[in-house]
Formats: structure tokens, sequence, C-alpha cells
DNA sequence: AAAAACAAACCGAGCGTTCGGTTTTATATT
DNA sequence: AATATAAAACCGAACGCTCGGTTTGTTTTT
């Protein structure tokens, strides 16, 4: 129920994946929503605060990682689920939103850390997590004897986000986001192939 | 010579560097250049020209990069100079640019790949140049011996380059850019030994 | 009939830009 | 050295327009 709030998000969502806050104007949500302003401002109090919920729900909901589900006692099977997650994601993403269309969250993410003091605690949170996630199962794989290395547990771990984030940006500067998962693959396989010995 | 051309370049650097186009007002460049808005539109026909001019200065000469001069023997000379080179460049940067302040030239980047068409294929172009010099270096250095591994190349020198991007970019979203070579070199020392055998 | 959902006309603030004019600096003439 | 002339540098009020937001009016739902 409430169709109306839901397109006014999605389409918002879409409109913030492309351009920036200043970028993306009143008239252009109404327009692209098939709506008015009065339709607009009986669901949304002002442009700062759908953004403020489009922020929210894209990184509470859309793209959050739940690596509590993650393979528990291999690197190499958690480092394929978290490829196999972010490409879940990224197609479910796009079937919510309609067709395909030149995306940046990293845009979203620039104007959130600016805007909402709140996003910047959520996203050190978040950070905080996704480092404590590998940290933890890179120990346990050295541990079990599924790899071996001089480096520490979080420096191992750092390979693995910091790479990652690496070809997502690059990705996303070449428009071509969703070839990420293909390019990190091999890499990821490369350096858990150092690390097994 | 001329001055205050030069005073509004840097201004306007500096503020495309904290905020994105549309968010920075001629007004502000106006205002922290000392100037007037009579002054500015005798130097620049417009508030794109100016950005234009800005981006092509900063990508042109202050971030550039001479891989031709670095050593070319040695993959670890390589790296260790890549890093003192981007810590010069920072420097530099400040020093030219005043006191310290919040910096983002992916902010930079995203509103010239959207604006300017020349840009995105300059910036084509250096990642290009960026990926051949990394595998060159990787090339010589497994064929004198001194790196052995079964990755290929270019799967090595993604490494270096994605692992370095990966850091630069979570330090901007934390505010401390600064502190990003001191977290790349000892994962690039981790990656190296492990490159060593 | 009352309330919710929407549409359309409208508003003032702020935007980038323009333009008529003044001040400063450089060059030429005496 | 003093004066006249021209060019460059600079100023800020005002313009047209777009922005986010509001008000008023109409339709739909309950």
């Amino acid at each position: 129920m409430n169709d109306s709030r839901e397109l006014i998000l999605n389409t918002s969502l879409r409109l913030f994946l492309q351009k920036s806050f200043k970028e993306v104007t009143m008239k252009e949500i109404v327009t692209e929503t098939g709506m008015s302003k009065g339709a607009f401002y009986h669901y949304f109090s002002s442009k700062e605060q759908v953004f403020e919920e489009v922020i929210n729900f894209f990184y509470g909901d859309v793209m959050a990682v739940k690596y509590g589900s993650f393979p528990k006692d291999s690197l190499r099977a958690f480092y394929n689920e978290y490829i196999a997650h972010i490409e879940r994601q990224m197609k479910t993403a796009k079937y919510a939103m309609g067709a395909d269309f030149t995306t940046n969250h990293y845009m979203l993410i620039f104007d959130g850390l600016r805007m909402l003091p709140h996003f910047r605690e959520e996203h050190t949170e978040r950070q905080k997590e996704e480092m404590k996630a590998w940290t933890d199962i890179v120990r346990i794989a050295r541990k079990k004897g599924e790899i071996k290395s001089d480096m520490t547990d979080s420096q191992i771990a750092k390979m693995f986000i910091y790479s990652g984030d690496g070809v997502g940006i690059n990705f996303i500067m070449s428009d071509s986001l969703h070839k990420a998962a293909r390019e990190i693959h091999p890499l990821w396989d490369g350096l858990y192939n150092m690390l097994k010995g």
C-alpha cells in the first residue's frame, strides 16, 4: 500500500544515483514520477527529507550486507559468497528501479556524508563491520591451515576490501559497474592462491 | 604575471575540491578571491570555463604522474617511488592552495566525466598509462627473478592499482586523505613479500 | 459530507550572467 | 617631467530565469 510514496522513493533513488543532490531538481522528480508538486509535498515535507529516506533505504535495505549469513569456516567460500551477494544485489536493485542506467553510488555517499551527520556515523559503523567480518574469516582460515602468510589478519582483510573498492570506483568511472564482479573474481583468486602457499 | 587570473584559478580549484560544481556558487568564488563579479568575468567567460581550466590544470599539472622517471628495474623501488611521489604531490598542492581543508578529488572527476567529453578520453588515457607502467615493471621484475607468481603481469599490476585506489577512496570518505600513503605502504610491502615467494 | 490524494498556479530567494561605468596602469606626446 | 590618450582591470546593480516550496482548487475515496 501507498504506491505513490514508494514510486516517489524509487524514482528519487534512481535520480540520486545518477546525479548529485543539487543536480536533481524537484521538477525532475515530479516529472519522472508522473505526479505533481502537490502530490509530492503531500507525502514528503522537503527535497532533503526524501533524500534522507532514500539514502537510509539504499544503505539500510538495498545494499545491506549480512555478513552473519556468510560462510564462517573458509576464506575462499567467504569471498565467493561476497561476490555472489554483490551480483544478486545489483540485479535486484536494477529490477526494482526499471531499465539500465548509469549509477554512481559514491555520489550518494559524498552527499550523505556532508548533509547528514547520522549517515557519517552509520557509514563508519558499516566500515568497521566489514573490516571485522573479513578479519574474522582470515583469522579462522589461518588457524585452520587454509592459508598462511607473514601479513597480519587485518592487513590481509584490507587487501581484499581495498582491492574490491578500487575495482568498484574504477568501473563506476567507466560506466560499467555491472562488470565489476567479473573483474574482482580472478584478482581475489590470485590473492587467495598466494595466501594458500 | 596575471596574478588575479591565477588567484581565481587557485581559489576555484580549492572550492571544486571541496564541493561539486553545482554547489560552488559564483558569489563564493568572488568572495573568496576578494574580487568582484565584474573582475571574474573579465578573465573568464563562464563558471564552466573556469571549471574546465581548473580540471585541466589539476590533472595535467598538479596530479600528473611521470612514470617515465620512475625506477625501471625493481618493482619494490617502483612502488616506493610511487608512494613518495604521491606524498610530494599532496604537500605541493597543499602549499599552493593555503591551509588544510577537506579534499575530495573524486567529486571533481565525477563532474568532469559528466560535463567534459574530452576529460573522459583523457581520463581513460591516464588509466591505460598507469596500467602499462605497472604491467611493464611487473614483467621486468618477474624476468629478473625479483618476484615469481602464478598471476599474470596485468593481474599483479591491478592488485597494486586497485588496492591503492581503494585506500584513496576510503580515506577521502573519512576526511583523512593525508594518511592514505601511510596505509598503503605496509599493504604493498605485504603484497610484495608474497610475490617474492 | 468529510478526508485524503492529487493538480495547477503561483511565490520569493538565489542563481549565473550582463552591462554601464569607474579606477588603475601603461604608452605616447609634448 | 608633465600631460594626454588608450587600454586593461575592476566594480556592483540589475536582469532573466530556475529553484524549492506554498497556496488554492479539484477529484477521488471512504
